[in-house]
DNA sequence: ACATCCCGCCACACC
DNA sequence: GGTGTGGCGGGATGT
């Protein structure tokens, strides 16, 4: 791996010049930025204080990271700082980091968002920004809707738990409700199979009929009616479930129950099922009579098994009324009737599925079996602030859709920006598979070894956004992009902005994603079946229709990557090809701030558009008046965009860019929230020359080390690869240029080196204390 | 006051 | 005994 490394940089070094440190070396970033190369547009855009001095943690700090991001190390610092400090911190320096700002312009606009930000960001991390919804939403933000099938993701929850900075038992809650719907399977202690959602509709399927046989319907009518559910009770089906799942143990609990909550909607007439309701139900099932503590406590599950589902989009909160007064209840958003052929398409087995528990990946492939990909995915940081709190407070509580905002927790998947997005933002996911191709493994196939997962490979970049995130306009033509960046201080976006051919699409994307939310599925879900246009809207349920839509109209076989078959078409575009306008891409990038009263958004706009107008395309952001920074293209670069097409891309070459940013993106997000709330639609596709994409190290820094630590700035690592419209699989991308895979390998050895900086992070049950770190805990 | 649900103790299942 | 899991519910936080 260092080897490999060294590699890389080699690569880089070219670039280096303006590449910030290439590694460590830089002091700290701030300073270093600058001096690093900075192409003077850098220079003085981002005019960074010293960072050592201050270490804000704001928006600007932001943006510092961003140039900074050429050095991990520098990264991870800052990332500490961050994430360290709100707990630390907390109160010490309230307000020092925003305040201060280092930057000079971007300050300016920092200082408004000190403001707000210093709440958000630095304060400690509100319960809400903690929330199992939100930090699930982070989780399946790392690793795409729809892997290739050959190339099973391969999942640490040790790893993950770092990355995303919390506790390993948070992971549990959120992995056994995954598992329940076979969107993870698990492979042995520690290691889970992530399969994403080819197999969810399959699975939900089958929890619909399973629901039917055993009667809930049944239960579900009598309780809607009565609200005293009677006691249809049946128990068989939960024990079978149980039973099924192979470990008896206790396994009943959140797997299972997460799997008859689901049940419960299948079989409902009305989707909507109350908390009351779907925990007498359980509880009669499960005969712990216990009464009332009992109540309390599958409520209580439920609320977590809730969240999760929603983070996936599957259902959402909602409130009945009664007589009493209103309820709470979930109302199912996924799929309610299956085609089976449809289903088909992920070919999951039903049988594999009917052991929950066992958790067999089997199905389809072994994904021992075959070559797993680590995704190292993470970056997440823990960003204390990234979340939205938007975002996190839906967790619980979706209520937000009606407006059709950002929100909405759950949506990321179906977020699906404008109707065509086509940019795509990849996140280490996708990288991940290319790595396959990489050399040890070009082919899944002949990987025969499940990869141990550890050093082994990288695959990965970091996680692959979901197409979700990013939010492609239509086609190439749009020329922004959005992107989310948690990672950075504060949830930021980032939009990229290339001359733009046309804005209007970006327009478009400003839709709300909210609106799709329940019809939009089930129109995406009809798009799926007609074809191919989309992006990655997801359907109903969450998945990405681009998918669905390839898939079905081919065989199944990948849905992943076929579904989006032009990208190579747009790689080439976008790579190099992209002619349109810009032969390359953009020269600058347009860094927002969010404070700008942006809900912590920050942006980068390619300078080819106006600064001062940051005039987005019209259509795509409304008039705003933001403060942005201007960034060479260079500078970017060392946030590899990575043509994932470079090389080779061949097939899955799309031109997708990917460039890793330390932040990490979460679908949430990217979602968009802001963007799209501000009617940024985004989304261009920026192409980036292959000789853009360089992979420098550090980039390839930023991508393997997926794992980052939890406190570092692993969340910076991550990558994010922006592709070009179209259709993108989601991403596939065996193979990539050599280079870029080069780059994702490498990473590990960062990753190495970062994590091994960390290692305490890793201390499991201590990991999440980080945030304790800053507070004792209480007792 | 009630709705949510974070947090982490602690039991259990495996090494 | 150590570690991975995850049940469980106290009590904090949000509304």
């Amino acid at each position: 791996m260092e080897v490999e490394c060294l590699a890389l940089k080699d690569l880089t070094s070219p670039r280096k010049s303006f590449t910030v440190g290439p590694e460590e070396e830089e002091e700290e970033d701030g300073g270093q930025s600058e001096q690093k190369a900075p192409p003077p547009d850098l220079a003085h855009i981002t005019p960074i204080k010293h960072p050592a001095l201050v270490e804000p943690w704001t928006p600007t700090a932001n943006l510092k990271m961003l140039i900074s991001a050429a050095s991990p190390d520098i990264r991870d610092r800052e990332m500490k700082k961050v994430l360290f400090r709100p707990i630390e911190n907390e109160k010490d320096t309230p307000a020092s980091p925003d305040p201060v700002m280092e930057d000079t312009e971007v300050e300016d606009s920092c200082q408004f968002e000190a403001a707000e930000e210093e709440d958000d960001a630095d304060k400690k991390p509100s319960r809400k920004q903690k929330s199992l919804g939100l930090l699930c939403q982070k989780f399946l933000a790392l690793y795409p809707d729809y892997p290739p099938p050959h190339s099973p993701i391969w999942i640490s929850l040790d790893e993950v738990a770092t990355n995303l900075g919390v506790e390993r038992r948070r992971i549990y809650d959120i992995v056994n409700v995954l598992e329940s719907l076979m969107i993870v399977g698990r492979i042995a202690k520690n290691s889970y199979t992530w399969y994403g959602r080819q197999r969810l509709e399959a699975t939900l399927e089958e929890l619909q009929r399973r629901g039917r046989q055993q009667g809930y319907h049944l239960q579900m009518e009598a309780a809607s009616e009565a609200r005293e559910v009677g006691p249809g009770r049946e128990d068989d089906g939960a024990e079978g479930d149980a039973g099924s799942a192979g470990g008896n143990r206790k396994d009943k609990s959140l797997r299972i129950m997460s799997q008859k909550f689901v049940m419960l909607f299948l079989v409902s007439k009305t989707q909507t099922v109350t908390l009351d309701a779907a925990a007498k139900i359980l509880i009669e099932e499960s005969q712990d009579s216990s009464s009332h503590s009992k109540y309390k406590t599958k409520v209580r599950r439920l609320y977590d098994i809730a969240n999760v589902l929603t983070s996936l989009g599957l259902i959402k909160k909602v409130h009945v009324r009664e007589e009493r007064g209103r309820k709470p209840a979930f109302k199912w958003l996924g799929p309610v009737e299956f085609n089976n052929s449809g289903n088909a398409g992920n070919t999951v087995n039903v049988a594999a599925f009917t052991p929950p528990g066992a958790t067999q990946p089997t199905a389809s492939q072994d994904p021992r079996k075959v070559k797993m990909a680590r995704h190292t995915s993470f970056n997440i940081t823990p960003t204390s602030v990234a979340i939205q709190r938007q975002v996190s407070s839906a967790p619980s509580s979706p209520r937000q859709e009606p407006t059709g905002l950002l929100n909405q927790p759950v949506d990321y998947s179906r977020r699906t920006m404008s109707n065509n997005a086509v940019c795509r933002v990849q996140f280490g996911n996708i990288t991940e598979n290319r790595p396959s191709a990489t050399p040890q493994n070009p082919t899944p196939s002949n990987s025969s070894s499940p990869l141990p997962p550890t050093s082994t490979r990288p695959t990965l970049l970091a996680p692959s956004l979901h197409p979700e995130h990013v939010f492609a306009p239509s086609s190439s033509s749009s020329p922004h992009c959005l992107a989310y960046l948690p990672s950075l201080s504060q949830p930021s976006v980032v939009m990229l902005y290339r001359a733009p051919d046309k804005p209007d699409q970006a327009a478009e994307g400003q839709r709300s994603p909210r609106l799709e939310s329940e019809e939009g599925r089930k129109r995406k879900r009809e798009e799926r079946e007609e074809g191919p246009t989309v992006v990655k809207k997801k359907g109903a349920s969450g998945l990405e229709e681009c998918v669905t839509t390839r898939a079905e109209a081919s065989s199944r076989t990948s849905p992943n990557q076929p579904a989006c078959p032009s990208r190579e078409q747009a790689s080439n575009d976008s790579l190099g090809g992209h002619s349109s306008s810009e032969p390359a891409q953009p020269s600058h990038y347009l860094y927002v701030p969010n404070n700008a009263g942006l809900n912590n958004l920050n942006f980068l706009l390619s300078a080819s558009q106006q600064p001062a107008g940051l005039a987005l395309p019209p259509s795509s952001i409304p008039t705003l008046a933001l403060p942005y920074v201007l960034l060479p293209s260079a500078a970017l670069s060392h946030y590899p965009l990575v043509a994932s097409g470079l090389a080779q891309q061949g097939s899955d070459a799309h031109n997708k860019l990917s460039f890793s940013l330390p932040a990490v993106m979460s679908p949430a997000h990217f979602m968009v929230g802001a963007a799209a709330a501000y009617g940024m639609a985004a989304a261009s596709e920026i192409s980036r020359s292959p000789a853009q994409t360089p992979s420098t190290p550090e980039h390839s820094r930023m991508y393997g080390s997926a794992a980052g630590t939890p406190h570092s700035p692993s969340g910076l690592r991550q990558a994010v690869s922006i592709n070009t419209p179209e259709p993108l699989t989601p991403h596939t991308p065996k193979e990539t240029t050599p280079t870029a895979s080069k780059a994702f390998f490498q990473t590990p050895g960062t990753l190495g080196s970062v994590v091994s900086a960390v290692p305490t992070a890793r201390k499991r049950g201590s990991a999440q204390r980080r945030l304790d770190v800053g507070h004792p805990p209480t007792s």
